[in-house]
DNA sequence: ACTGTATTATTCATATATGAATAGAGGTCG
DNA sequence: CGACCTCTATTCATATATGAATAATACAGT
């Protein structure tokens, strides 16, 4: 169990460490990587579930992603208390940089990671 | 990776919703069991080295066992500036009901984390 | 149309974590 | 002894996360 668990943050830590490089977070990118996936604007309410968090967080993530210039708050036409999350071209540029950084982290491991039944780490979902 | 640390994750959750049937955290149990292995108080900066976190989160987390009395800062005799973490009675029985809970845990996920290769997941270190 | 309920995002309090900056005490070396 | 460097813990700013409480809007049923 410990080993699973020190195993995994230590895989969070190269992979954080990579993303800062590009001036970015594992959740930061995780957040623009569902914002390209979607293909549109994405109400906070939808982005925080594809995110698995809480609303409160994704408020305070898309602040941060605002005040880099990633993503802006635009009024949704058929919710009035709807607002979406809409990715900017810089947004765009810096999922692209993380996601090239993630699997440069994912090659260097690979080996590693690859001797660990998937299945295995399923069922204990 | 993406499995593993999904994994991990689960399983975390499922440790801290067993501890907070006693009012504990992960990483209170962690430093209470620091302290119930010494044997006597710790200074805090080699509390944070067992604990493998930095110092300042050492200070909040001793400033929040303390409000629980489940742990006193007790005067260092040989250095003015050094401060111990000294576990209470309290704080002693609480590590037992905390390790017994995680206990628990481990059983009730024996059989799906025996599945994982430990030696895959230390080198993936 | 009005009333009540549900849903939206936000704010607030809290927990955990990091790292930079600081204050106080200890040690060294000239 | 005094200047300098190191080590102690703490504070502060920040990031991430949760959950409770709130305000505004939407919508149901009467």
């Amino acid at each position: 169990m410990w080993s699973l668990i020190q195993a995994a943050h230590a895989v969070e830590s190269q992979l954080e460490e990579a993303l800062a490089q590009v001036e970015l977070s594992g959740a930061k990118l995780a957040a623009l990587t569902q914002l390209v996936e979607a293909g549109e604007p994405v109400p906070l309410g939808e982005l925080a579930a594809r995110c698995a968090c809480v609303r409160s967080n994704i408020t305070q993530l898309v602040d941060r992603l605002e005040a880099d210039k990633l993503v802006r708050r635009v009024d949704d036409a058929a919710d009035r208390r709807s607002l979406r999350a809409a990715i900017t071209p810089l947004g765009r540029e810096r999922q692209a940089a993380g996601a090239k950084k993630v699997d440069e982290v994912r090659r260097k491991l690979g080996k590693a990671l690859g001797a660990i039944d998937h299945a295995a780490l399923k069922r204990a979902l």
